[in-house]
DNA sequence: GTCTATATCTGGATAGAC
DNA sequence: GTCTATCCAGATATAGAC
């Protein structure tokens, strides 16, 4: 039987955890409920907090998975490989996180426009680093004349800031340019954008 | 006497609006509490709620202001002026109070984020025209051989990408960057990729 | 493990004195 | 015009039955 409960402890943490990230990457933190999560997710209040300690338990369980997620495609750049394919294709890559978890990354802005108050301490650890090491790489690649001169910093923010936008400022977009799934050209236009930026 | 109440009047008006910024900007509208703009802005909370009807009368009014200064500099590119400098003054200008009203780029962020439930009709009307006109234009000097052949929503999303981040996530930026004014560096980035992407 | 009921607190808005 | 006091809805979290 204990099995059976455990199945059953995952189903539910699983469920709160889809609840969650669906209303507070739209209310924020501080404007989400409990009730909410607990309509969304199907479950009680009560057993809401069964499951999770409190309200923010269940945000930082969300906060933590997304930064995981976040950063292991950056990681994944490969040093010795083809500088500008490797760097599209972690564009590539991004842009294709923005359309299939464009809660994630509205999450992730909610948290960081409002000043990042649960997670300041791993963007000025982890993210700094991982980031410090990608600029380093891309500076080595325009050294040695495989892409062009460029401010590594801003290249990547450049990447970021495009590729999330299709995500958090969705609703923008599709009042712009009618309902439907946009990032096919997206991707294009941001291919085409970084060829023309590291190509020398 | 009526002279220096009216004074008093546009005074106490004005310190609860940008009261109202600060916080709603951080916090969201659902995460904002009058107690916090009563605070932020020295005035007792029935006193904020004597001079504006509701928490949302503040907010709305924020928003309206805050959509008009928005599009007006896309309203004032000369569609008889030099293609790339019209637009590479667009994108600074846009950069510029990226720089000088961050709070106000974050409070539009967080309405953006969440849906734009107070403001989606306008974005279906007004930004959506505004943009249409401008999108236009763009295709017509494309056409015209004066700028390269680019896709001009794309164009415009990415400008608006790349000016709100640095306001929007400054945290983040300020992170990995330190802190500092980064907004020199990133126009610079922004100019040097608007000509690689705008001349032919 | 899950529920009903509830304690406790906070927030938006109002009443009424001054 | 501005304040104190207060109402009432809604929110987190807990108690305790099942």
């Amino acid at each position: 039987m204990k099995k059976t409960e455990t199945r059953i402890q995952k189903k539910n943490q699983s469920a709160i955890k889809a609840a969650g990230l669906k209303v507070f990457s739209q209310f924020g933190f501080r404007g989400s409920t409990l009730d909410q999560i607990a309509t969304e997710s199907g479950l009680s209040k009560p057993n809401i907090l069964y499951y999770f300690s409190s309200k923010e338990a269940i945000y930082e369980a969300l906060l933590a998975q997304l930064l995981t997620d976040w950063l292991q495609p950056v990681r994944d750049i490969d040093p010795e490989g083809e500088p500008v394919e490797e760097i599209l294709n972690y564009a590539i890559h991004k842009m294709k996180m923005s359309r299939l978890y464009p809660r994630e990354s509205r999450l992730y802005a909610n948290e960081i426009i409002q000043g990042a108050p649960r997670i300041k301490s791993v963007l000025t650890c982890e993210l700094r680093d991982v980031v410090q090491s990608l600029a380093q790489l891309i500076s080595n690649w325009s050294e040695a004349g495989l892409i062009r001169v460029i401010d590594p910093y801003h290249l990547i923010f450049s990447i970021w800031a495009m590729t999330q936008h299709y995500a958090d400022f969705d609703v923008q977009v599709q009042a712009i340019l009618g309902d439907g799934d946009h990032f096919h050209d997206a991707e294009q236009y941001l291919e085409d954008m970084l060829r023309r930026m590291l190509t020398v």
